[in-house]
DNA sequence: ATGAAAGCGCTAACAC
DNA sequence: GTGTTAGCGCTTTCAT
């Protein structure tokens, strides 16, 4: 609306055509289409053509109109990525992996925040105005009105979470193999009532996750599997504090002296509201969190955590994409692997004491297993 | 391009078009448009015909090809909201703002990240693809491509940060107010030693910030301005690592008992780094922030800041760049105002001493002045 | 109250 | 090598 000026003169404010940059090449408007977008055989244009038609279109400041140009290719050349909000650092670290990965194949990567509800924004990408889409978050990956979009043919893939369409390609980590070294870690340690924190549980899960690496590492340790210590709380920092609130209302005999939490961010609010309460992490409460974000690193006690390889995620995610809008869906689900990494938020490896919670100097001030 | 299938029939994978709808509905294509847009008007279209082109519509989930409406309209309804990188989470909290009060006023908010060269990523603005951009952060709004933004007459405005072309309408927050009320705290705590740590200064910087703010503070407690005292660090947790670093380096006797830090993130480095030194937060050192992010409360100490209004920064910023879009840039400035958030990593008044840096209980842990 | 027709800016198949 | 032509899906006068 504002971008094209009413009198559509030269003047300013006019963004300027195809047909402003053929009048002043004296040229048509296929031939400077052909230069811009240079195909394999570039014999067709001569050398000298190509010049100029370059150095008008750069001189005009030219910028083909996205929008015809969508219309007429049929493809937009631009991916969203779609998320329930933004406040977990996690999706910032994947993102901007995806982004730089993406721009590298030719393809534009925008961020949409779903916000609350979420039908609106996955309703909203059925204009075509994207040529694949990224979903992740529970609440974005769950909402039926997904499975609409594939139906429609748009190419989507699915980051870490389920979704209602089952059979849309995925990338993920290896969620149950962090839930069990997560859980194994804080077993090895001594722990024996060992709470799990976690986001509500989906009603239909057809891949393990969490939960059941955590029940694996149980098993394996031949301790009981306890519902009472899986707590079910809000995915955000405040979450992770009800979850330790709730956690130190248990009697004492019955209190879990360790904690896996869903994730770092919920691993935040745990640390605090530990602290708040005058409980000692690690001595009296060994917390664990989950992702790896960069924070884990400056809270007291440092974190520790399941990392994750959160660059790769975001190139894969791309990678994959990209292939399924190419309608080569070589592989339909791409699992990453996890890294536990010691810290001081369990005690453990990473130092002796906790009287004396400092880094001991090693990389990153963490000890990877 | 995987949008429409090839042969174009009923089938799944097809978007329907407005033909579509036309035909089943037994209307023309203009009817749809006229029905679907709902003018004020709507006297034009009969009831009975109305209620059958929405159902047909519905039946199909039919929607309105975004690039052909974009290209017909000379609008896309889609702002996009460009910045750096995601990975501050100052950022997220604005955006969840900006996004619902968008989609409240109809149009789409998407974010850009621009990675690390943003010339490539703000020249893409230029195709049309947006009603209207939002500018935030540094690198991004101090690339010079900004001006040709502009000067083709698509709708900008500037968060924050200053722009080559000062002639863009901003909305921020009252740097140097923080700066000098930042400053001030750490003043009238008995501090005569205050470090500010930055980031890059910019070239040419028109509008007082939070560095006049400090020397303004300075000034009016008649403490000398030390240029030696304001270091220059990247903007992140890292970059307050290596400014504490090389603040411990000084001398004893010219080392500074405080330091007034650029931003939250790298006051949660510092905080970290001076922890690594085994230099006590806020006695052998006070730290401040800047932003009042939600992490804020969750470090150890908890960290004294500049709190912004950051859903009103998103959501002026929304309406700003509304008026500019309809053309009515009412307003070229926009000034939040900023405030003081005592929280522990300063010592001060929301505890006596920080032998028990815990919450007094105060609502958020904090006492805002 | 509804339909016919034009055209947004671009690309690609086909002429020459 | 380069121009001509058609048409992507939509909205919007202008007829009727």
């Amino acid at each position: 609306m504002a971008q094209r000026s009413a009198t559509k003169r030269e003047g300013a404010g006019a963004a300027p055509t195809s047909a402003d940059v053929a009048r002043l090449a004296g040229v048509s408007r296929s031939t400077i289409s052909l230069v811009l977008n240079g195909q394999a055989d570039q014999a067709r244009i001569s050398e000298e053509t190509r010049n100029r038609v370059l150095s008008v279109a750069a001189r005009l400041g030219y910028t083909p109109n996205h929008a015809a140009r969508s219309l007429r290719r049929r493809s937009t050349r631009v991916i969203a990525f779609v998320l329930p909000t933004l406040d977990n650092p996690y999706f910032s670290e994947v993102l901007t992996a995806a982004q730089q990965y993406a721009q590298a194949k030719g393809y534009t990567l925008v961020v949409v925040p779903a916000g609350g509800e979420p039908a609106q924004a996955i309703t909203a990408l059925q204009g075509g105005a994207y040529d694949g889409v990224i979903l992740a978050g529970r609440a974005t990956c769950s909402a039926p009105e997904v499975m609409e979009l594939t139906r429609r043919g748009l190419a989507t893939i699915v980051l870490q979470e389920h979704s209602p369409d089952s059979t849309l390609p995925s990338v993920r980590v290896d969620l149950e193999e962090g839930g069990y070294l997560a859980t194994r870690h804080l077993i090895q340690l001594g722990h024996t009532r060992i709470a799990h924190v976690t986001e509500a549980l989906p009603q239909q899960r057809s891949r393990p996750g969490r939960l059941e690496g955590y029940r694996l590492a149980l098993r394996e340790a031949a301790l009981p599997f306890d519902p009472a210590l899986v707590l079910i709380a809000p995915n955000s920092m405040e979450g992770g504090c009800e979850a330790i609130r709730t956690l130190l209302e248990m009697k004492r005999s019955r209190r879990p002296t360790a904690a896996f939490m869903y994730n770092d961010l919920m691993a935040f609010g745990a640390l605090r509201e530990a602290r708040r309460h005058r409980v000692d992490v690690p001595r009296d409460l060994a917390i664990v969190g989950f992702d790896g974000v960069a924070m884990g690193q400056y809270t007291v006690p440092m974190l520790t955590t399941i990392d994750h390889p959160r660059a790769a995620l975001g190139v894969a995610a791309i990678e994959t994409l990209i292939d399924v809008i190419n309608g080569n869906p070589l592989r339909t689900e791409r699992l990453l692997p996890v890294e536990l990494v010691i810290r001081e938020s369990c005690g453990g490896a990473a130092h002796q004491q906790a009287s004396h919670p400092l880094s001991t100097g090693r990389t990153k001030g963490s000890t990877r297993m």
